[in-house]
DNA sequence: ATAGATGCAAATATTTTGCCGCCAG
DNA sequence: CTGGCGGCAAAATATTTGCATCTAT
């Protein structure tokens, strides 16, 4: 629980435009949604996020920057955002429990991958994926909103660390 | 919740080789994994379903064949199945709420596409998923074993009951 | 001023665990 | 016979809700 996995996934590229541009807040107000001081620092941390996280991370870096946040209010929160179509959710497959984790919703979808073994998870973006979504669009004469895809397996360290058993 | 009396019908649409025989037990026992009388029951139901189910249902069809099966029982022979890569787990994008759904794992992967509107969910096959997997594979030297797709959006009939805004 | 947000605690929902008697192999 | 398995209740996790108070607009 509380401490982070920290499982840094060489997710180097996508630094932060994170100004305090704040494209959440942006976005928000945009829509004439009250912003409140909790608000406000929670989409901050969501905005400066470099990827996804869990409730308690975002509670704890909201916390930093502002005591006055409860978990509650990131409850809520997030589920504003959901609504709002502003952010993803994700499980990554379940690898550390139940737990969800959330990022903005970037300009492209990225698929989630991760090591079952070390737990790594790194993001991949193709076009493939894109046409992928277009096709079932087009099959099902649907409009498709949301998609999520998560991959597991195990990572070349990991395949060579264990010969290739497993 | 559930609904679905039951038994399937034995004139019910088969997929592929599954004979009556029931192809998880046969592949847990193969394993040298003990059988007993609830698992064997619990087996028989996912073997059955023409659908992803989760727990309760799988509890509920479960105790028409046996009253004598408990839902910790049903959690853990589905975490053994898991386990042994033998069925996979969905989430559905939540659609109705944090509950997991299980499915025995076919030969080939298909993605879920939910309708977030009516709920309705269909499978999808592509070989563009399979191509994607690959794409993955190869570009991280990795070895991929799980994989969930998941897509949302607004189905043709709903699409048409709402006008078409949007 | 006032609708809507937050804090706090308690309620839900879902899944896991400890312990012990029981059954499959 | 024996070690794993299932039942039962209680614990652990994760998220939501009721209500009084406070605040952004």
């Amino acid at each position: 629980m509380g401490t982070a996995p920290s499982h840094r996934a060489s997710t180097g590229e996508r630094l932060n435009t994170a100004e305090t541009t704040g494209k959440l807040q942006q976005a928000m107000t945009g829509r004439g949604i009250r912003m409140t001081r909790q608000r406000r620092v929670i989409l901050q941390v969501m905005d400066d996020a470099e990827q996804h996280l869990d409730v308690d991370q975002i509670l704890e870096r909201a916390q930093k920057i502002d005591s006055g946040v409860h978990l509650v209010t990131v409850y809520r929160t997030i589920d504003l955002l959901k609504k709002q179509g502003l952010i993803d959710e994700l499980d990554l497959l379940h690898l550390r429990g139940d737990r969800h984790y959330y990022e903005t919703h970037g300009p492209r979808d990225h698929i989630h991958v991760a090591c079952l073994r070390c737990g790594k998870v790194r993001e991949f973006e193709s076009r493939l994926y894109e046409q992928l979504k277009e096709q079932i669009a087009r099959d099902f004469h649907m409009k498709v909103t949301v998609s999520r895809t998560e991959v597991g397996g195990y990572c070349a360290e990991c395949l060579q660390k264990k010969g290739s058993g497993e």
